[in-house]
DNA sequence: TTGAAAGCGTTACCAT
DNA sequence: ATGGTAACGCTTTCAA
């Protein structure tokens, strides 16, 4: 079997309490250098491995991170949660991600995850149903564990026992409207997910800011799920040109959403950015790939994981204070799918076709 | 605290062994159907759940399965551990996913999580690196745990102590060529990274079938990252249609490198599929957005997965026999990136361009 | 400064 | 058919 504390103290001839002292750096006890010396060097002869079990029995937890997410199909999400995964590593515990594949028996899942007492957990994109994140919060927290929520939309409210960081939705819609505004377009379309909330304030807040008073919404009901609102978003595209053909410019709520809208653009007729203008949402790297290289906003998921997890790490160091809240903001990244309105071909020599 | 074995046997009137055995329905010795009933009764009421840590200390393992995967940015290896991920749930333990973030630990990664002692452990995408692969599943298998590799390529030879499931890159190569000859196509190219074996081997295949002799292949070296793969392909497509105007096709590694590839045929001024006829890999979401929608070989994730779940639930169930190999073959997406070479631009209406 | 021993919640063995 | 108890490997209290 595997090496034990008793095998260690045996062969260094002292107690196995002492062993353990020493390899813990128990520091309410001085122990003789020698002593020290001579248990480090047996336990590294023997590659000892403390057991986990026996030691989480009489601890109570497991050196161990758990990344809670749920996935779908959506690359954003899980880019999150893998960055994550990433940064939490630099905090020495073992990092498992777990991906809640059925919403429905999420509560099942956080007990499952309980029973293996980690030191901390991190809830990724928990904007989905938000009673149920306040719950699942207030059950790890009062189990005696660390949480953080990275990103989560609306922002976590204050009194919910928890760190957070988040991406501004609501100042990335902000940007990507004065974007096209400034390149003067008047006729803004927004569609997307109704649950993107954010995203409709920050669209409302740029047109208000350069008194544009027509609203085109197009926002989608049901399930947010990601290939869905593609879907939604080219009959959308299709909708609001045929309705509104004054409109010049269009805002998705991903980049997959934006090239769906572009199909139906095309399948009018219209062309990107002649006729209309076009922002995605994530920065996918697709977009720089397409024939029209698509405008999008970039979503800083790496400054997002650092922050995750050093919200944890400091947790983690026995910090106290009230919970934390960061924001983020995502970036506009300019390429060729915007443009003045009813430019001219020449204006869009850039995209080669 | 929480309720133990114990507080269930005072409150039942009956012994603690007496409680495990009729929680663990211990089929060696015979209990009355009263205490039974009053036992679980108890456990019911209590919500008793059995201390993960105890239990394992005695039986060597967790209840648990965890899925080893190095995820980095490619979203079909991601994709099919999420799904095996959800597959796996039927087998009725926790399951867990473990990103090797960093390649060069990955040893590391195995021995952090061989000290929680899971009952299984699945290997998902286990491309890169083979010999690494191979001492893996030794080290898994001889401490014990079920090992499954879950796509792997080339396939996991017959000594290897694991059992075995992957997705047939040489036939999906073979059956890409074959369409695209069927169009007409006499110089087919073939783009991608140089560890993609199979797709060289199916290509000459189909080609040899056919009669064709000329081979024009771009195979990048180096480390094979999606995101550099895809630049790659753009400068390669622009190489190999500069160099050799006759080729009227061309094979990508990913739907990635594929609209990488189109961009950079764009650059030279051609066209597609009038110009040139590209096939993809992966059938991701954006393919069928895309201006021309893309034709591509669809990976079959659910049926992979599916069949992971199966060969871990058979030895988890104790099946024995020698270790299983499965393979499953990619499907064609026909879309519209192909076409019978140099084709009038009538031909290709369906691209509204 | 170090050692002995109790105890964490289970399971498994030996009694009865 | 059931009960008592040792043992798993560790941490921690108490004693020396």
């Amino acid at each position: 079997m595997s090496v034990t504390l008793r095998n260690i103290a045996k062969r260094a001839h002292v107690a196995t309490s002492t062993v353990s002292r020493v390899l813990n750096a128990d520091t309410s006890v001085r122990i003789s250098e020698q002593t020290k010396r001579r248990v480090r060097a047996v336990a590294e002869e023997l590659a000892y491995k403390p057991n986990l079990f026996a030691r989480g029995m009489r601890v109570g937890q497991l050196p161990l991170i758990a990344i809670l997410v749920m996935c779908r199909d959506d690359t954003m999400t899980t880019r999150k949660a893998l960055r994550l995964n990433s940064a939490l590593l630099s905090l020495g515990r073992q990092v498992v991600l777990i991906d809640i594949a059925d919403p429905t028996t999420y509560h099942e899942f956080v007990d499952t995850l309980l029973r293996t007492r980690p030191e901390a957990v991190a809830i990724v994109h928990a904007i989905a149903g938000h009673e149920q994140t306040f719950q699942v919060c207030e059950k790890l927290m009062s189990a005696g564990v660390h949480v953080a929520v990275v990103d989560c939309w609306p922002p976590l409210p204050e009194h919910v026992p928890a760190d957070a960081v988040t991406i501004d939705r609501e100042y990335g819609a902000y940007l990507a409207a004065t974007h096209v505004i400034e390149l003067g377009h008047r006729h803004i379309g927004l569609v997307g997910h109704e649950a993107s909330y954010g995203r409709r304030e920050g669209y409302e807040r740029a047109l208000s800011k350069y008194g544009i008073e027509e609203r085109y919404l197009e926002l989608m009901r049901g399930p947010d799920d990601v290939e869905m609102t593609a879907e939604f978003a080219r009959e959308a595209a299709r909708r609001l040109l045929s309705k509104h053909p004054q409109i010049t410019a269009l805002l998705c709520n991903c980049d997959l959403s934006a090239v769906a809208a572009l199909r139906g653009l095309h399948d009018i007729g219209l062309q990107v950015p002649c006729d209309v203008s076009l922002v995605g949402w994530d920065d996918d790297p697709w977009c720089q790939y397409l024939p029209t290289a698509l405008t999008t906003l970039t979503q800083p998921c790496d400054e997002l994981a650092a922050a995750g997890a050093r919200l944890l790490g400091d947790r983690l160091n026995a910090a106290g204070g009230p919970w934390r809240r960061e924001v983020l903001r995502p970036r506009l990244q300019v390429r060729e799918s915007t443009a003045p309105p009813r430019c001219s071909s020449i204006a869009v020599s850039v995209s080669p076709r």
